[in-house]
DNA sequence: ACCACAAATGGACCGTAGTCCGCTAACCGT
DNA sequence: ACGGTTAGCGGACTACGGTCCATTTGTGGT
């Protein structure tokens, strides 16, 4: 039985062991309050000390909460993070299984990309932590286990791990965002790109499925 | 008069229009300073208050001189860089021209490997600036150009641009270290891998020259 | 040799992320 | 219901990157 290992590797944030009613309480606040001010300006320009005076909190219980800025802004994205590790791990195919494993890649990253479109601004304040962080984090694990296990079962025989790095080098948000704004490509493009690209890496493997 | 247009697109530091003696000095003396102190400590942990007292002059002189952390960072790195982009535009083959456009790819990536295994933790605190910041400055855009026409010369038909930014993304510092420090992967396993990926990207291209 | 002026300087100052620690009040066992 | 324990709180404090501007100093013209 596969197919599973990439289930056993979904950490994400584990929850918390018996979290007091007022905490909790006040992570919804300061939660509600971040989105609203995220919201209205673009994500960098907002401030923990804003936050947390919109909250009505000090500045401490943010910190206490979530680490750091990063990690309230990944806190922000985590629903939609979690239903995006949902649905590729177990949802519908071509993103889910079912489908062979060169579509549910290139369904992997179209369904990136529009993550991108959407939370641009968000998910590059959520990475630009101290240097690594981002690759040393769960969520990054998750992305990695998948693409590495896709690629595996895809014929793939080369170093599935490091191909597994390059591709989603090719998905991180601000990368993406500098083509999309400098050199105003479309989502279209961007698409049409990375199925090419998924396609020319895949080109002479079995894929599972052998088409071509 | 045309004919290369990767050696137009070279931007790097302009050397400014007649710099005072007491400023250029200072420049030196700042960069010796601050060469000394990374060389001491990891990059990271050496701040600008330290650099500038070091340095004997005041905190505003560093920042006039380079504008902010990762200006001086890059400064530190200039003349390798400049000696760098200096081999791959008009060096020896297989880096310079004369070998087929594969080859010259493939000693990029290799080359740009072992600067990293040198400058790691200087690059890293070079490239952490604003983000996006690292995309849009000239260095990048020397990187996008020569590989851009790396690819284009190996008879690649998609998009040259594209690729040439995930092929970047590989080389990024901050994605290798944590290849070499976290995964425990070789040099020489990258390079094989590096090897490998070009090797797989321009497979069926008729790479100026032929081959396979 | 002198002057006028732009370039350069330094350090006080600011905003922001993140830490620290004494105090408060929620929770659990009795 | 109550008291002891301790998670949670808040905001003063620190560290650091970056800005500002009154003052100094090098330089080119005369």
């Amino acid at each position: 039985m596969r197919g599973n290992a990439a289930l056993a590797a979904l950490p994400m944030l584990e929850p918390v062991r018996h979290e007091r009613a007022d905490a909790a309480r006040n992570r919804a606040t300061i939660l509600s309050a971040a989105e609203r001010l995220v919201g209205e300006r673009s994500a960098q320009t907002v401030t923990m000390d804003e936050i947390a005076c919109s909250a009505g909190v000090g500045k401490g219980t943010l910190f206490r909460h979530f680490g750091d800025r990063c990690g309230l802004m990944r806190a922000l994205l985590d629903e939609r993070e979690r239903s995006f590790q949902e649905d590729f791990i177990r949802g519908p195919a071509p993103l889910g299984p079912g489908a062979p494993a060169r579509e549910r890649l290139v369904a992997f990253g179209e369904r990136m990309l529009e993550h991108i479109e959407i939370q641009g601004d968000l998910l590059v304040a959520a990475e630009n932590g101290a240097p690594g962080e981002r690759l040393r984090h769960s969520v990054y694990a998750a992305y990695r286990a998948h693409v590495t296990a896709l690629l595996r079962d895809s014929g793939y025989d080369g170093d599935v791990g490091y191909l597994a790095d390059v591709l989603l080098g090719a998905l991180v948000s601000e990368l993406v965002l500098f083509q999309r704004r400098e050199l105003a490509m479309s989502p279209e493009n961007l698409r049409a790109c990375w199925g090419e690209l998924v396609g020319r890496l895949l080109a002479d493997t079995a894929s599972g499925k052998g088409l071509r």
